[in-house]
RNA sequence: GCGGGUGUAGCUCAGUGGUAGAGUGUCACCUUGCCAAGGUGAAUGUCGAGGGUUCGAAUCCCUUCACCCGCUCCA
């Protein structure tokens, strides 16, 4: 870690992550997915509030990313697309990726000494004596071996060891109660290794009706790809010229190992990405300002405080695609499950020009795919700097953020979203079901309606509407009450403070726009 | 994947072998009228699931699923 930019140094609430996801629930924000039937490890759903959340986080990024002005760092306008992909790609798109390959292996944990093998890198060594010890070693590793044998004969009396036939197996072919026996690399009692595991992070499919190898498909553990094969499509059907980026926001699955964290790790969740392709002399400077205004862009939605950090990575952790390069980034919020660490919300990255270059590669065009540089004339393949936002890790951060206990007021919380943020804009009540109050108020709902997410609710107190307007985090709550029909105003009460305005019916709308928009 | 913990009403929980409960929320009506007020009434349970033991299981046993915590993993 070797840089950490923090905002303010106040620090982080005591929120407890159970009562957040118990709000979640109860308000409908995020119920477990196919619950009634126990629910599924790994996936989750958005009720009615925590859908309008998202969407509005969705439409945030998208809107500022793609359809409003940007300036750059060189002064000009900065240039994004979209785009919108299939989950399922061509399967060879993966084997490009290093997708396919790399992570296909079955994979040998030691329970004891916590390392992980891959299973058809180990053998094992020892004798066919009943119930003897056998000695796993990774196979290529002479120093392994040499103390796979040394143990061997140091157990084995020297009579039983003359005698004995001894075995040199492929470990992916002995069986359960030879792996009983068998000594881990790194352990020091037997029986430690579990068997061999496929470790695929990507969800297999099939694509038509015959089920075989041909018919293999994957669903996209990633939405980059889908940009990178469609690059040279954008730049044959727009006139966009490097620098400019590919945006994309799409479903994504991986097969995580271990689900956990509410949403934080899902096997199916939402990405937010941009591949932003610039000249390879130009890497610097761009990563550099992607990475300062994505960072600066979570803090204007409402993750100000002093739980978002941004955070350069050590070369030792960088991805293979990034190893040489201008650097990699996170940004990252302190969790109440993570706390006091971090979890990460977007990853910036240089990724050069590994995934071009690979795709060109595996479609037999290579060099022919270089991007021609009108202006340089010049050819290349362009460098990309990554912005990888989760929408659902954005979507959990701002609901952590919100989330403030205070037991002065009824509720015993409320959500403290941005308005642009907030599902529901504003809340109108008349004080009391009567006296025509609720007629006025029925008006200025149906009016505010047209542009905004509004809540109509004439039942019960008033106090117990606040309340419930507290925990979906409406930031205003617009009351009709005695003084304002006669005098054709309303009272508008502002979430956090609890404070009131008084302000005219018919200012309402314009009041409301300059505040949530 | 390993170890530990927890699953009973929307939520918080009580109930240790003998009729499934409380508070709170939700809904309706009355009343009141600016912060979950009061009154009356109502609805709401696969006791996580499956199996076993037993005359009888929310309760004991086994299996399994889900969630939480610590590891592991996170290309």
């Amino acid at each position: 870690m070797s840089e950490v930019t923090a905002s303010t140094p106040s620090p982080a609430a005591p929120k407890k992550m159970d009562d957040i996801v118990a709000l979640c629930r109860r308000r409908g924000f995020i119920f477990q997915s196919s619950e009634i039937y126990g629910g599924i490890n790994g996936f989750w759903d958005y009720g009615p509030l925590g859908t309008a959340l998202k969407r509005n986080l969705k439409n945030a990024w998208w809107n500022d990313v793609v359809e409003r002005e940007l300036i750059g760092p060189d002064g000009n306008s900065v240039d994004i697309v979209g785009v919108d992909c299939t989950i399922i790609m061509n399967p060879k798109t993966w084997v490009a990726s290093g997708h396919v390959g790399g992570f296909n292996d079955p994979m040998v944990d030691c329970r004891e000494s916590k390392q992980r093998y891959r299973a058809d890198h180990l053998a094992v060594l020892g004798s066919t004596a009943a119930g003897s010890r056998l000695y796993a070693f990774v196979e290529n590793d002479d120093e392994q071996r040499a103390a796979a044998v040394k143990a061997l004969t140091k157990y084995e009396k020297r009579d039983a060891l003359d005698q004995a036939v001894h075995i040199l197996r492929p470990f992916m072919t002995i069986s359960a109660e030879e792996r009983a026996r068998t000594m881990g690399p790194h352990a020091k009692e037997a029986g430690t290794l579990t068997e061999p595991r496929q470790f695929n992070l990507m969800f297999e499919t099939n694509c038509g009706a015959v089920k075989d190898e041909s018919s293999l498909a994957y669903l996209r553990p990633e939405t980059a790809q889908g940009i990178f094969t469609n690059f040279w499509n954008v730049c044959d059907s727009t006139r966009v010229k490097v620098p400019f980026g590919i945006a994309q926001i799409g479903k994504a699955f991986r097969n995580e190992v271990t689900p956990r964290n509410f949403t934080f790790r899902s096997r199916e969740f939402e990405q937010m990405e941009i591949e932003f392709f610039i000249r390879p002399d130009t890497a610097n400077e761009w990563y550099k300002w992607w990475r300062d205004w994505r960072f600066s862009w979570w803090q204007k939605i409402g993750l100000a405080g002093a739980n978002l950090i941004l955070r350069e990575h050590d070369r030792d952790e960088l991805a293979h695609y990034a190893k040489e390069g201008a650097g990699t980034s996170d940004i990252e919020y302190r969790f109440p499950f993570t706390a006091p660490g971090f979890g990460e919300l977007e990853g910036i990255a240089h990724r050069a020009d590994f995934d071009l270059k690979a795709h060109a590669t595996h479609c037999g065009k290579g060099d022919k795919m270089r991007y021609f540089d009108q202006e340089k004339n010049d050819r290349y393949f362009p460098h990309v700097i990554e912005p990888s936002a989760g929408a659902d890790r954005g979507t959990l951060a701002l609901l952590c953020e919100a989330y403030t206990p205070d037991p002065t007021r009824a509720s015993g919380v409320y959500m403290n979203f941005t308005p642009r943020m907030a599902p529901v804009k504003a809340g109108v009540f008349p004080l009391v079901n009567k006296d025509g109050l609720p007629e006025i108020a029925e008006r200025l709902y149906r009016d505010l309606r047209r542009k905004h997410s509004i809540e109509f609710d004439e039942k019960q107190s008033i106090g117990k509407r606040y309340a419930r307007m507290d925990e979906a985090g409406t930031p205003y709550c617009i009351t009709i009450d005695h003084d304002g029909a006669s005098s054709g105003t309303a009272t508008i009460r502002h979430r956090d403070t609890q404070a009131q305005d008084r302000v005219a019916l018919d200012q309402i709308p314009m009041w409301l726009d300059e505040r949530v928009s």
